[in-house]
RNA sequence: CGGGAUGUAGCGCAGCCCGGUAGCGCGCUUCGUUCGGGACGAAGAGGCCGCAAGUUCGAAUCUUGUCAUCCCGACCA
């Protein structure tokens, strides 16, 4: 175990903040509930990006960026979007300070009052179909396929690093469309990115589905999801993509002629992932002794450590490990040659341990000596010697198969803490214990809600194409067609 | 917004009950010895004790106020 790393059984959420310090992720700020991303987790998110930002494009998606502040009025537009984001919006009400006449120090200048209030954004739709209305006029305008990387601040009671803060960072997708279906397609789509995304580069094995009447976003019609399994047992929702339907397009009055010459409402999604993927990457993988990261977003994927006892074995060694990174470097790996003097080889690896490093290859004397490195795996903490010939091949084996590995392990979790319940009292004990709990549900709010009540237990997701079938809801004993999920979650 | 707790060196903490001018561990600096799983020795640097009043000859310590942060809930990506 780490040296001053909580362990996950006695404490998850300390284990979890602990970690995210500790492994020079982030750290709280001087200002409530914001958090700085240190170098280290902000290179991961910026893996994030580019992988997203790729597929995005790959699907015909183009970047663009909208303003930071909407003016107040924008919100009252769609009554249920207002209801969703009022209470937690941060408002700019003046635009320049002071010195304080009586020697106060620097105050808001009182004359400096805005006409009217602009709220920092906590999602952009409306600012962004504001615009949409100057840019659509014909079927032939659309679709519009526009993506922008921005922060945003949601004024949140109790924040947690990466998985609640105050202000963060996402991409946000805003698209319009002539029709319902191209529409609802979109949404789909961007959920087959999102899902590719965390299964193929995060490991993360989600489930996919669509939010009850009550989950749903605010002011969508349809709000499909991706929801991972953390290992507390607690469900993650880690991708969001809305159907708005014309919500948006009748309160912001876009219109577009249509081919047969008609005026008709535009048709609007929505779609988003956030620096919270960092806090489910986190929690999907890390041990207690530190993080484990998939290779495929890991900063640094190999990490050679050079051990000496003197400064002629300390060049050979160094030297060695130089050529060997030059090497992997021309295969296409991150690798870092830890060559600090002041450390100790224990030490360093500890460090990598904690920082999650895929691979770790150890270059003494004696394997200079007889043509051999030791290979370190993170993901299994298992360490074999191997010939240095031919192992920038074996590396890159490694690479895949500790990203196979890392999902595989992942999956299996998964799938071993989803469990199919049928009675009200083995819903409650399951919920208790933690996991995802696949159960009949009569489909109304209400028993939605007084689930909710009692085991603080919420409807993740309707499963996709949920086949019908006949049972009884597991909470109200009346007729239910359909299997649903439920958990506890972050 | 309810409940709990904490503010003393970069980090983690002790000292407070019983007032007398601040200490420990880690880290940091320099030198030497070390280096295949978190090294050791020696010598150093670093703090108006969250802030503001009050009591007192004297406050980290007592009183009052205030600000901030963290944790657990309710709400949310």
């Amino acid at each position: 175990m780490a040296k001053d790393l909580t362990t996950r059984k006695e404490n998850y959420s300390q284990w979890y903040n602990n970690l995210v310090v500790k492994a020079d992720l982030a750290e709280q700020s001087a200002v409530r509930g914001c958090m700085v991303i240190k170098p280290y987790g902000y290179a991961i998110w910026e893996f994030m990006q580019d992988a997203l930002d790729k597929m995005f494009k790959a699907t015909g998606h183009v970047n663009a960026y909208f303003p930071l502040f909407i003016p107040k009025s924008f919100f009252g537009r769609e009554a249920d979007h207002v209801e969703g984001f009022a209470k937690e919006c941060a408002v700019v009400t003046h635009h320049r300070l002071m010195n304080d006449p009586n020697g106060g120090g620097v105050v808001v200048d009182p004359d400096a009052k805005l006409e009217e209030e602009l709220i920092v954004r906590p999602t952009s739709e409306t600012i962004i179909w504001d615009t949409y209305r100057n840019w659509i006029k014909s079927y032939r305008d659309l679709p519009i396929l526009c993506n922008q990387w921005a922060n945003v601040v949601r004024w949140e009671m109790r924040t947690r690093l990466f998985l609640r803060t105050a202000e963060f960072l996402w991409q946000e997708g805003h698209t319009a469309h002539a029709d319902r279906e191209e529409a609802v397609a979109e949404a789909r789509r961007m959920l087959d990115v999102y899902t590719e995304f965390a299964e193929k580069w995060l490991a993360i094995p989600v489930y996919r589905g669509v939010k009850s009447a009550n989950e749903r976003f605010a002011g969508a019609l349809d709000t499909y999801c991706i929801e991972a399994l953390m290992q507390d047992g607690k469900a993650l929702q880690a991708g969001t993509s809305h159907f708005l339907g014309q919500n948006f397009a009748k309160a912001f009055d876009v219109k577009f002629l249509n081919k047969e010459n008609k005026l008709e409402h535009v048709w609007a999604t929505s779609w988003g992932v956030s620096t919270r993927l960092m806090g489910a990457l986190i929690m999907s993988h890390s041990d207690d002794d530190g993080l484990v990261l998939p290779p495929k977003i890991a900063p640094i994927q190999v990490v050679i450590v050079p051990i000496y006892k003197n400064d002629e074995e300390r060049t050979i060694t160094c030297q060695r490990g130089a050529e060997l990174k030059q090497q992997l470097e021309a295969a296409g790996l991150r690798v870092k040659l830890d060559d600090r003097d002041n450390q100790k080889p224990g030490y360093k690896f500890h460090e990598w341990e904690l920082k999650g490093v895929p691979v770790r290859l150890v270059i003494g004397p004696r394997d200079v000596k007889e043509g051999t490195v030791e290979v370190a795996r993170r993901d299994l903490m298992s360490k074999e010697v191997m010939a240095y010939e031919g192992l920038v091949a074996k590396v890159t084996e490694l690479m895949q198969a500790i990203q196979d590995n890392i999902y595989q392990k992942a999956l299996n979790f998964r799938n071993d803490n989803t469990f199919e319940v049928d009675t009200w009292d083995a819903f409650k004990e399951q919920i208790e214990k933690g996991g995802i709990v696949h159960a009949f549900w009569d489909g109304t709010t209400e028993t939605e809600l007084k689930i909710k009540e009692e085991t603080k237990a919420t409807l993740r997701f309707i499963p996709l194409d949920v086949k019908e079938e006949n049972g009884t809801d597991v909470y109200s004993g009346k007729p239910a067609k359909m299997r649903v999920y439920f958990a506890k979650a972050y």
